[in-house]
DNA sequence: CAGTATAGTTACATTGATTGTTGATTACAC
DNA sequence: GTGTAATCAACAATCAATGTAACTATACTG
């Protein structure tokens, strides 16, 4: 992602103007790879600004993200995820208990332009859904079983 | 998907009862592969039975999802879409402008059990988004133009 | 460096999909 | 047929996300 200052001067470039709020969201999304919700960015910066409201971290999230600056990711929990990184073509890794998403690379093999029974592709989402490396430790053998299971409820595709 | 023959005796035999309304709802499942959402099913089942409530729809889709009956699939519409398909291993076509679904067979490079960056792999969904058939035809040659830009807001992923 | 247009902020209301509650109704095993 | 547990319909509630409107602050301008 860029840095604090780039999105700063970025945003005066294109006419936004840059506020406290603002600034303090681009530093907390810098090098986060946890892909914080909406919520979660807001807990953080309530935190340091008490009367920052819900509404302000969806709409500078949101302009991000129309920029291009980061991603949102819906990998069908309730509420999307934000993704700094960018810079690297990735798809995602969801864990099934906690709701942990990680950036994974893997080969897609749909290609953007290509025809499929009859659909132009724009782009193609892959969620690999599991447990991740806690979750199965807390688990201990249950794990096994847990992932047989399918876990809760709604396959999510 | 089982027959609404197959599905009254299942019902009968996992101690649920088979009302009027869900029977209807097991007839208008059958070989759908439209992949309707509650909603959707729900405007089909008034039609005939007026005072039907959405919840209704919701349980009697709920319960036959969580039996293994048919597939709740979160393409990232805003709504859940239901899939009688479960006898063949698939992934979904959405399209990026009219949200229609369809099952595309897919090979996909991560199986389940598997692991991978310390997930244990449970599932794997893709979702290939692009134009469907007549929404290409609908655009001329705008198609190209749409989906180079990535169509509407939100990255989904 | 002050003035001001305009974007951003907050608090609050609203939407849309889905789920919870409850009292009335009904399927179905006996 | 009848009893009783499951289901139904109507309504309220939830949760993520967005819309509204009055107020505030940023960042050009001179």
């Amino acid at each position: 992602m860029k840095s604090p200052e780039e999105l700063t001067d970025l945003f005066r470039a294109t006419g936004r103007k840059v506020t406290p709020q603002r600034r303090r969201i681009f530093e907390l999304l810098q090098g986060d790879g946890t892909h914080p919700s909406a919520e979660e960015i807001y807990r953080r910066l309530s935190a340091e600004m008490a009367t920052v409201s819900l509404k302000t971290v969806y709409q500078t999230l949101g302009e991000l993200a129309s920029m291009g600056v980061i991603l949102s990711v819906d990998v069908g929990t309730r509420s999307m995820r934000f993704d700094p990184n960018v810079e690297t073509d990735h798809q995602h890794l969801l864990c099934a208990r906690c709701e942990a998403v990680r950036d994974v690379v893997l080969s897609v093999e749909v290609a953007p332009g290509e025809v499929i029974d009859g659909y132009l592709v724009m782009r193609t989402d892959v969620v690999v859904k599991g447990l991740c490396p806690s979750c199965q430790a807390e688990l201990g053998e249950a794990a096994a079983r847990w992932t047989a299971s399918g876990s809760a409820r709604s396959a999510a595709s």
